[in-house]
DNA sequence: CTCCTGGGTGC
DNA sequence: CCTGATCCCAGGAG
């Protein structure tokens, strides 16, 4: 089963704040270059009906909405979270494995719990939408299959507030007619290709060449989509193994291509990241810098250290040669600039926090 | 095989 | 006009 929360930064400022029914609401991520600059990260259906979505920069957004009452939000990450645990709690109470996708999705294996019987799986799915409902007023869709890939795929069907069950035998005939697109990893990218192969929907990929996909997309991502477009997929519910990388990116308040400008602008993250961290008791053991130019062309360096460390000086000194570096292969100013600690390791005890339980 | 960079994704 | 965070993969260099 794969439960995705509709709209679900919108849906939760849609509560919180009652007086915002019937208007379109757009939650967004300012980057505080200028007072409107930035991106949507979630809006609801109203404001989606003018094209107001996800990605879109939020000066788009005004103009879209204009005269419309449209209420514009601050993320609030700390409230999402909170919700988002409470949800998540209920979901892994309903089966043998649970596995958290991302703050409004996650994967629950019922296999068991449902004794192999799809119609018992539906009903599970039933009292989870109406607990979490119950209890936090959000409406998501739920989608159940025989795999992980079908039922993401299902819980994409219908939305808002839905609940797609396919069984194994009906596997092919709903994969075959959707879109190639509905295949997670299938971004714009991969569609781009698809298109000009004369491939819309799984259909076609599952008759394509296989060799020709293999060729475009590599072995493995090309076996994968093979597979997907087959309905096949073996992976397992839970979770691999722990977070990877803690990152920060800022957009700085000018262009620029002046170091010390730039490492002023990254000391905020440094600490947010040594902080992070030294919390988690991580230690990391590549440091990466990454700045994203003018013309939103991204560059990025890295460099693995002889030992792991946990300090915030480690990342700064890196960090600073890195950009350093950076700025003497380039000509052109940067919008943005980040830091990035990757190849973590629990340093403490052996309670790595990985994720949910 | 490891290190590094760039590209793609999806939320 | 263009956010911020994460993961995965390919491919070149050594």
């Amino acid at each position: 089963m794969h439960l995705d929360l509709d709209y679900f930064f919108a849906q939760v400022e849609e509560n919180d704040h009652p007086e915002y029914t019937g208007k379109p609401v757009v939650v967004c991520v300012y980057s505080g270059r200028d007072e409107t600059s930035g991106a949507v990260s979630t809006s609801n259906y109203i404001a989606r009906e003018y094209g107001v979505k996800a990605g879109v920069p939020i000066k788009e957004a005004i103009r879209k909405l204009a005269g419309k009452d449209a209420v514009f939000l601050p993320v609030r990450h700390e409230r999402y979270g909170e919700i988002s645990q409470g949800v998540m709690q209920i979901l892994d109470s309903y089966g043998e494995k649970f596995e958290y996708a991302s703050i409004d999705e996650g994967f629950l294996e019922i296999t068991r719990a449902a004794g192999g019987d799809y119609g018992k799986a539906e009903r599970v799915a039933l009292e989870i939408k109406k607990e979490v409902f119950g209890k936090f007023r959000l409406t998501c869709s739920v989608g159940i299959g025989p795999s992980k890939l079908i039922a993401k795929i299902a819980s994409d069907f219908k939305k808002p507030d839905g609940l797609t069950v396919v069984k194994p035998q009906e596997v092919q005939q709903f994969l075959d007619s959707l879109p190639v697109g509905k295949i997670p990893g299938v971004g714009p990218k991969s569609s781009e290709f698809f298109a000009s192969a004369g491939i819309e929907t799984i259909s076609d990929l599952r008759n394509a060449d296989p060799g020709r996909i293999v060729e475009v997309f590599g072995k493995k991502t090309g076996g994968w989509l093979l597979n997907a477009a087959k309905g096949i997929d073996e992976s397992e519910v839970g979770n691999s193994g722990g977070q990877k990388q803690i990152s920060r990116i800022a957009t700085l308040k000018r262009n620029t291509r002046n170091l010390g400008e730039i490492m002023g602008a990254m000391e905020g993250l440094i600490l947010d990241v040594e902080s992070e961290v030294k919390e988690r008791e991580l230690a990391f053991s590549v440091v990466g810098a990454n700045v994203i130019d003018e013309h939103m062309k991204t560059l990025s360096k890295s460099r693995t250290l002889p030992h792991p460390a946990q300090d915030g000086n480690e990342v700064r000194k890196i960090a600073r040669e890195l950009f350093y570096e950076i700025i003497n292969e380039t000509k052109t100013e940067f919008r943005r600039a980040g830091v990035k600690v990757e190849k973590l390791e629990s340093k403490k005890g052996q309670k790595n926090l990985s994720e949910f339980s």
